[in-house]
DNA sequence: AGTGTGACCTTCA
DNA sequence: TTGAAGGCCACAC
């Protein structure tokens, strides 16, 4: 049974462990289809409704917090980066590659 | 069946 | 080096 691609995406934003970031293209090429990041963020956004994907740690490839304006507040995402140790500075990661985890299953 | 949209990424100037 | 434009795929209407 073939799961969509925002089952996918959700999955896979799910194996981000805590106090780590990943970006919508690492995901997207991870599902095989790198061209297609701009999809796993809107998979995100369907993912907002289900607790278990923590779309607040994933952020585009700066480290930036794209998809902040899409959480209920302005800077909750931020605060639920700073909550798992994560800094965040004018919407953007500090140190993003340090966060940055790339070791999918 | 076609058009429009989108939490992006890559490349050209 | 920095800035801007295009492309790309999947889903909803």
């Amino acid at each position: 049974m073939e799961k969509s691609f925002y089952e996918k995406a959700q999955d896979l934003a799910r194996q981000v462990p805590f106090g780590r970031v990943t970006t919508y293209g690492a995901i997207a090429k991870k599902l095989g289809m790198i061209r297609s990041a701009r999809m796993v963020g809107y998979a995100m956004n369907a993912s907002h409704n289900l607790d278990d994907v923590p779309a607040h740690r994933v952020v585009n490839r700066v480290g930036l917090l794209s998809g902040k304006h899409h959480f209920e507040g302005t800077n909750l995402m931020q605060q639920l980066l700073e909550s798992e140790g994560i800094i965040v500075k004018n919407n953007q990661i500090v140190d993003f590659e340090k966060y940055f985890w790339n070791d999918f299953k």
